[in-house]
DNA sequence: AAACATGACAACCGCCGGGGA
DNA sequence: ATCCCCGGCGGTTGTCATGTT
């Protein structure tokens, strides 16, 4: 048994919105306010749409102050940076973009950028192909899973030594790797509580307009912090996976001074190629042989397909296996850029 | 000039969670 | 505590414009 419709589906009009009907729903809003219930707006100012269509053209179209197009350079480095960070949560990506939609985000997303790194990395990988002649295993793979058979643990790669991007220089606050850790740790509670206590600085990171940053709120949607770590510890030179609410992110442990440096790699080129790759499905698995390395740790090759969010289900699990099933893929190499200066 | 392909954007659909009854 | 309504969200589809053959 299906939910009722929230409207009679018979008489609503679809399709584009007339400039009759939008001058009627923002002559109405601007006076009224919507009265706090869209679904019966539409009846009251005579229109035949659906409320939701209502609210839908108004906040995407007819409200002030809105933008539509021409993104900026910047715009695109942080809408790249948090959907590493957060994966496709549009409305919060859009909280920080004052004037965006989060439709409109979504839409620029899902035609443009995703083929504009697309294209990037294709490039690159045609350079590298070259150069080498025979593609080999990369050490540096975000992807990489190594045997290790005394420990039955994920080895994740070393993040490649990279220069730091100039936009360490706007936002100090990424400049050092504890302050990544925290970042991540504030993009949802997602690590052990191991790291809790590092937390409050974080409050400090500034973002556009003065709203509330991304990570805060969605810290803020953490419930708490679990004990039942996945991975908790690894060691030193790994990426480590905490789960804590449920989010699984990667981190890149202590001693490791070169994650930021990836990051501001990945801003200040526009690579973003380097923890992109899930967006590339089977080809760009194949191009860097991730199938052949997955294989080498002894198992069979997963293909990950192309996933939309880093946010995940909760993990409950006793060993790598049940890691390795669970993980998305992204957590794999989830990784983190400033959003340039703000 | 017409047909077809592709891109960009608007709009719809259905699910989910919050909050009030 | 439960139910139900509504708003919000993300994924998907539809439509129109533009480019290409």
């Amino acid at each position: 048994m299906g939910r009722a419709p929230c409207c009679d589906k018979a008489n609503v009009k679809k399709g584009p919105w007339s400039p009759e009907e939008d001058a009627k729903l923002k002559s109405y809003i601007e006076q009224h306010g919507t009265g706090g219930n869209w679904i019966a707006l539409p009846q009251k100012i005579g229109l035949k749409r659906c409320g939701k269509s209502c609210r839908l053209r108004w906040l995407n179209y007819l409200r002030p102050n809105i933008k539509h197009g021409g993104f900026s350079e910047e715009e695109d480095n942080i809408i790249c940076s948090l959907y590493i960070s957060i994966g496709s949560r549009w409305s919060v990506i859009a909280a920080q973009l004052p004037g965006r939609t989060d439709n409109d985000i979504k839409n620029y997303w899902n035609t443009r950028l995703k083929k504009k790194l697309l294209g990037k990395h294709r490039k690159e990988l045609q350079a590298r192909n070259k150069g080498n002649g025979v593609v080999k295993q990369e050490n540096n793979s975000p992807l990489l899973l190594q045997e290790n058979s005394v420990q039955q643990k994920p080895c994740w790669p070393q993040i490649p030594v990279l220069p730091l991007s100039p936009y360490a220089n706007h936002s100090p606050s990424f400049n050092d790797q504890d302050s990544i850790r925290k970042l991540l740790i504030k993009l949802g509670g997602r690590f052990s509580h191991d790291y809790q206590p590092i937390l409050d600085g974080l409050n400090d990171i500034q973002f556009s307009h003065g709203s509330p940053s991304p990570i805060k709120q969605i810290q803020e949607e953490q419930v708490h912090v679990g004990s039942s770590g996945c991975m908790s510890s690894i060691d030193n030179n790994q990426l480590q996976f905490g789960q804590s609410n449920g989010y699984c992110a990667a981190e890149l442990v202590q001693g490791q001074g070169n994650f930021n440096a990836t990051i501001g790699e990945m801003v200040s080129t526009n690579d973003y190629s380097h923890g992109l790759e899930f967006f590339y499905g089977e080809e760009m698995i194949t191009d860097n042989k991730i199938m052949g390395v997955s294989s080498s740790c002894g198992q069979s090759s997963t293909n990950w397909g192309e996933s939309s969010s880093l946010m995940y289900p909760p993990l409950v699990v006793s060993n790598y296996e049940d890691v390795r099933q669970e993980m998305p893929r992204e957590c794999a190499f989830q990784e983190l850029s400033y959003p340039g200066a703000q």
